[in-house]
DNA sequence: TCCTTTATTAGGCAACAACCGAATAATAGC
DNA sequence: GCTATTATTCGGTTGTTGCCTAATAAAGGA
């Protein structure tokens, strides 16, 4: 759950996130549409795919991108029970 | 909109949160549910302070905090957003 | 006023995160 | 096998975060 929350605090992975809803996107194409470098936008990526966020499939030369929407809407149960706005969960909620 | 997701980047400070949930604490009662020394305590109420997400109010020699529902709800809605699993928001998102 | 209590700020240090250019890996096509 | 393409990993720099102890601030009561 940590590493959700973490990926989440950098506004470059929030982007991504992003644009990956509009569908699906090799590296590549990713990094054109960012003003950082090759190797920075990689490291980004591979904190979203350590966090479960996102998954990338090589199709020849290229690994597309895609959103993991299961652990997504994983997240966000984890923070309606942060917040409680939502209930019926676990009474003795550890946000870890 | 940043300052709220790298306030709960950290399990300390969403452990706050959790605990705010159920009243309002002094800083100094907060400090005592947390193995970690009170200036280092009293930093991460600064990040959530900062973020909007608490607020800590004077009472006598004690600081009482208690959280600032407003915010966390919004915090919600901007996930929400972002993961696009409730609909009807800006056409454009912006995650920032 | 002085002392106690409660919290914060200041200063310093180790660990971590973000970034870049250069080098390396994996695949496809000739 | 060689070359081109696409991404990642490596090595290093810089800035930030998290933590501590010591010092300071703010309020209340003798």
């Amino acid at each position: 759950m940590n590493l959700i929350y973490e990926a989440l605090a950098h506004p470059t992975r929030r982007q991504i996130i992003a644009l990956l809803r509009r569908g699906d996107l090799p590296a590549g194409e990713i990094a054109t549409l960012f003003d950082i470098a090759k190797p920075t936008l990689s490291g980004h990526l591979r904190v979203l795919r350590e966090a479960g966020l996102v998954i990338g499939e090589r199709h020849g030369t290229s690994i597309v991108y895609s959103l993991q929407l299961s652990l997504l809407e994983e997240s966000m149960a984890a923070l309606l029970d942060l917040f409680k706005i939502d209930s019926a969960r676990s009474p003795e909620p550890d946000p870890n």
